[in-house]
DNA sequence: AGATTTTATTTGCATATACAAATATATTTT
DNA sequence: AAAATATATTTGTATATGCAAATAAAATCT
């Protein structure tokens, strides 16, 4: 039972896969594992990274904008819409209107967890740098962003 | 206006976002990007891109079990059955089940469609590989797998 | 052989994300 | 000024994904 026990008991490396050589599956792959890893980096102050990296912004530039916020993280308008949602739910962030426009600001209480916000980043940061390397991962993250970039539609 | 001209109509860079050293970023930005890329590739036979991948596996290893289809997609457990669901619904594969071992078969009409999964595939691998170049879209990929398998916990 | 543990799969539930449409406001055109 | 267009944000809805628990079967241990 050889095949078998290939299959089933070992897990298959990425590289292996009938598939790796496939940019949809690789991408895919690597964000779901940075995703669990950056879960972990963030648990501390109940967050998800997204949410996290949202009150980062309105933390440091009080007032944003929802569509400044879709520009800096790359995510839709309704995503945004729905991280705020939960955000305010928190006592995070509170957003005002006034006219068309929406503004962003943190909330005392979020504007308290900024230090441990930066721990968490240093802390996911060493987490996947320990792992892979600083310069490989810096190297990674580049080339991930340039090809980003060349995608814009 | 020129400040807000530069935030609003035109896009941030990724490789200009104040987050962007961050592999949380770029990983998810680039599976974003990517998978609209692909989408596109798949529409034409009406699959999301998950499906048609599983799809794929189901007819090159008929009667392959979840677990492997596990192993081989680097999904967990539980989206492998919904996607299993949702092929089993459209008719394009089916499961039989002995003892505690599940097996997924293509059925005919999955099978025709065969050739028209791998003209995605192909389509794919060409709408990135265009815009990316053949080399450096198989290097990132490369990279990524083996970062993936890095951090395999 | 019966009890315990391991393995395989599914279900219930939660969540992040996006598209398309709706809403509301601002800007431009005529 | 009124009409048309553009911009900003939200809502309704859909979907992929995962965790943890449930279920069920096989393998192992005693």
């Amino acid at each position: 039972m050889q095949i078998k026990s290939f299959f089933f008991v070992q897990q298959m490396k990425a590289a292996e896969s009938k598939y790796c050589k496939c940019m949809y599956f690789s991408s895919n792959a690597l964000a779901r594992k940075i995703e669990k890893l950056a879960q972990e980096s963030w648990k501390v102050v109940d967050l998800n990274p997204s949410h996290a990296y949202l009150l980062m912004l309105a933390i440091e530039q009080p007032g944003i904008q929802p569509t400044a916020l879709v520009e800096q993280l790359l995510l839709a308008p309704s995503t945004i819409t729905r991280l705020l949602e939960k955000l305010e739910e928190k006592k995070l962030v509170i957003r005002t209107n006034e006219g068309k426009t929406t503004s962003v600001y943190p909330t005392p209480k979020g504007k308290q967890l900024k230090s441990q916000l930066d721990k968490c980043l240093e802390h996911f940061y060493i987490s996947y740098s320990t792992i892979l390397g600083k310069d490989d991962s810096a190297r990674l993250v580049q080339s991930m962003n340039k090809v980003t970039d060349k995608l814009r539609s």
